[in-house]
DNA sequence: GATTTACTTCGGCCACGGCCGAACTATCGA
DNA sequence: TCGATAGTTCGGCCGTGGCCGAAGTAAATC
């Protein structure tokens, strides 16, 4: 146990595991940059990773890609935010970037930031879905709303992610919804074309079309 | 977030955490035991845990008795487990301890063990409680069968921590009941005697009683 | 085949941090 | 008042581990 903690104990590797919590598989170069050292202790750290499991990776070409190794590893990273977040306050310098992740993000497979936090008060609010600090439960009009939007959840349902886990938001400090419907969610939002990923960072943006459908599905305007 | 994974990095203060799981405050002395160093470094320990906030202190008399800070680290320190359970296969030694600990312990303010799973698979299949991988449902007779057992659900309700949780119980690879839900019903068994501490451990005691409650009411012999 | 790019292994430097012995403070009990 | 017990701070030792420069492999590009 004090293993996989220390692992993720390391500045370096625990900014790689954050920019890996984005969903996507990085690169190790790419990995090397959101980390800031060199190649050569990048590639040693994610030795590490790997060895430990924590991460999974891809031979593409001359390119290795890395992943998280589960949904398990996510919502580890998550729960150690959660403490730090309670710890005593540290300045933390904002930036341009930091203004676009805020409002929307990925986290692992779902989506955070202001957009997440609203749909997760908008669904509370239509009665689609029960959120408490440690469970939510999707209502019966929930699970026909969804359905009526086209988020597949008999899929969700199949691998054992059945409900929806609230994921307690770093920057909103609220929850919004995780889990395999968090997942389904999204998922519906980026075949829509609601979302879209902003290259090489975690943030989304959300198009127009998603800006109508927010406001016409989950009376949200953003 | 990397100071707090490494505060859990380093193996004496991973083991005073994981004795603090137990859910009952400690004096420092007790920790240095279990850690395994020696008083003058637990204290360094226990200053840095404590600084940041992952633990919280109580002076009395010139005892200094110190509890993890609350759920939320609780709740992390189960997750780091559950990563470490998946990671790469390593020797542990089985003590006489080990079994009774194996059996039933306390996890933070729940019940764990097989005796944990036990009640967990026995509620699951009188169609009490739905338990996925991620959240759990309470259904409506669950309710009903915990009120008559005497399990105070509006106080558990009260406190925001709404739902039950499944808790990978880290020695069974199964989840058992915990979050508000299983606080309560731990609480309950206490107060009914079913199960008593055993001094100086996390393992529990089930007492003749228990014996009978847990078959009478859970279908459960243990 | 030659060059560039992606990533690796090797080796050595250095500092952070865990550890304990020694000495100090505070509370309890006689 | 005088130990005894619980816990502390201080100082120095030492090992682990992160870091980079240099040099090596593997795959794409020219």
């Amino acid at each position: 146990m004090a293993e996989v903690a220390a692992l993720v104990g390391d500045p370096a590797r625990a900014n790689m595991l954050c920019a890996l919590l984005g969903g996507r598989a990085l690169t190790a170069t790419e990995l090397a940059y959101s980390a800031g050292v060199s190649p050569q202790t990048t590639s040693g750290h994610l030795n590490k990773l790997f060895s430990a499991r924590l991460l999974v990776m891809m031979k593409q070409g001359r390119h290795r890609y890395y992943r998280l190794a589960g949904p398990h590893v996510a919502q580890m990273l998550e729960s150690i935010m959660n403490v730090a977040l309670t710890g005593p306050p540290r300045f933390q310098p904002k930036s341009r970037l930091d203004e676009k992740m805020r409002h929307a993000r990925t986290c692992y497979d779902h989506i955070a930031g202001v957009v997440g936090v609203g749909l997760a008060d908008a669904m509370a609010a239509h009665g689609f879905v029960v959120l408490g600090d440690e469970a939510g439960e999707i209502t019966a009009s929930g699970i026909e709303f969804l359905d009526r939007l086209g988020v597949d959840l008999t899929a969700a349902k199949s691998k054992r992610r059945v409900f929806c886990r609230p994921c307690l938001d770093w920057t909103e400090r609220r929850p919004h919804i995780g889990g395999a419907v968090g997942a389904a969610l999204a998922h519906r939002c980026f075949d829509l074309k609601w979302i879209e990923r902003v290259r090489d960072t975690r943030a989304l943006m959300i198009t127009p079309a998603g800006r109508r459908g927010l406001l016409e599905y989950f009376d949200l305007s953003v």
